[in-house]
DNA sequence: GCAAAGGTTCAAATATTATCGAACCATGGA
DNA sequence: TCCATGGTTCGATAATATTTGAACCTTTGC
């Protein structure tokens, strides 16, 4: 058996915009997503931008991420690939996540 | 004097995606920002949409809408006058408020 | 099987948010 | 000015969300 450990997802029909907004509203939850962005990653305890934060509240971000539909989790060898799920949220929400994604946070004359 | 018990307003500038997105992931206050898509209301506690609903829990929706910067809160005679700042959240997150109200929920299939 | 590496889940303590009655504030009209 | 109308704020309570250590699960390697 190669595949176990596996977590439940939202079908893409049923993913929320009250969830994935709630879960994007977190500047840290956001930054994961924005990390993925970029393209998958492996794990994700590991992951750079937070050191010392305690595996248990990471795996708790990606949990609400998760759960919301903005990212996929999946077991991979002895950790995890996590991914943005684009497609879905792009045929769900058009336009959303990139308008979340893009939005630079820096005013026009600033 | 006509004009006074004005509420404060974060400047265009100011207004942070965190607090847009945590703003509307409530389905209430999302329903408040699409009864306002249409055109600026008057009075907040009298909205039709859920006349149950005691006018403190009202106002404190509002609260959170304007302290966000989703909406506006200006007084109107003896009640107040509620409006969507789409041109400042335009201008701030270009793409997100559309992307947002236009979210139907609707799957492609069903 | 045993131990290690990597993550998730459990459970309890904190912190944040929502709810809503009562008190308070501002406007309009008599 | 006094009263009624409309909303906001205060304060207390309930409901959620966050944080984290400890325990547990799965895969890898010996």
């Amino acid at each position: 058996m190669e595949i176990a450990f596996d977590l439940p997802h939202p079908a893409r029909e049923d993913i929320e915009l009250s969830q994935v907004l709630f879960a994007l509203s977190d500047p840290g939850r956001l930054a994961i997503a924005r990390e993925l962005a970029a393209g998958p990653a492996e794990a994700a305890s590991c992951v750079p931008w937070a050191p010392d934060m305690p595996k248990a509240t990471k795996s708790h971000m990606m949990k609400v991420l998760r759960e919301a539909g903005v990212i996929r989790n999946e077991p991979k060898g002895r950790g995890r690939l996590l991914s943005l799920r684009r497609a879905d949220l792009e045929a769900r929400f058009p336009g959303l996540l990139d308008a979340i994604l893009n939005a630079g946070g820096s005013p026009p004359g600033g």
